[in-house]
DNA sequence: AATGTACGCAACCGCAACGAC
DNA sequence: CGTCGTTGCGGTTGCGTACAT
């Protein structure tokens, strides 16, 4: 019978502390991460290898880059939610520095609200155009050079919030019509 | 100044995938 | 081929802080 990590006795939980940082970097520096449920034991961690694991690559990676996300990677992250969804991982990947995790808690925090305000414009939309007329628009824009991209500079963000907006409700029905042709 | 509320982020949990045996 | 152990992923929670009243 397999022990979930979370119920092994005496494991430490909740936020980490600085010295707890600092062994777990010195230990991965000097020896790498070859088992990560033997490295909490083998380092003098109290915590199970799944949090090991966690802190390492959500925060204490040399490589993660911090701050706020860049326009870039802000319509990087629309752009792949809108074709893979909510595969953070996938997404992650395409953006250096970044975790899956950041990339989901800025999804959830800042991106998904824009979901709400787009609802609206895109029943708006199609009282006014014919689907298909809309997805060839959405295509083709997705293919060449997109309305998102060419919109620079913060007197464009409302603009450019709303392209994107549209973009994504664009995919949505899109990906619907895709999945009824199957 | 005190209290309530909303928000952002770090961390946890459960499950699926994968590899070793 | 089935079982077991480990890792990785996505969803969710809960705490700390900023902001509003």
């Amino acid at each position: 019978m397999r022990v979930p990590c979370c119920e092994e006795m005496g494991m430490k939980k909740g936020p980490w502390t600085p010295e707890e940082d600092q062994i777990l970097i010195s230990y991965i520096q000097s020896y790498g991460h070859g088992n990560w449920r033997a490295l909490p034991k083998q380092a003098g961690l109290l915590r199970c290898g799944k949090s090991c694991r966690l802190r390492w690559t959500n925060y204490l990676r040399p490589d993660i880059k911090r701050g706020n996300f860049t326009r870039e990677e802000e319509e990087t992250i629309i752009k792949l939610h809108q074709i893979i969804g909510n595969r953070w991982s996938t997404i992650a990947s395409r953006l250096p520095g970044r975790t899956d995790n950041e990339i989901k808690n800025f999804w959830h925090t800042h991106l998904k609200k824009r979901l709400k305000q787009s609802h609206h414009m895109v029943i708006q939309s199609l009282t006014y155009a014919p689907i298909s007329t809309q997805f060839s628009e959405f295509i083709s824009s997705s293919e060449s050079d997109s309305p998102v991209e060419k919109v620079t500079g913060p007197a464009n963000e409302e603009e450019h919030t709303i392209n994107a907006n549209v973009n994504d409700d664009m995919a949505f029905w899109h990906n619907l019509f895709m999945k009824a042709g199957e």
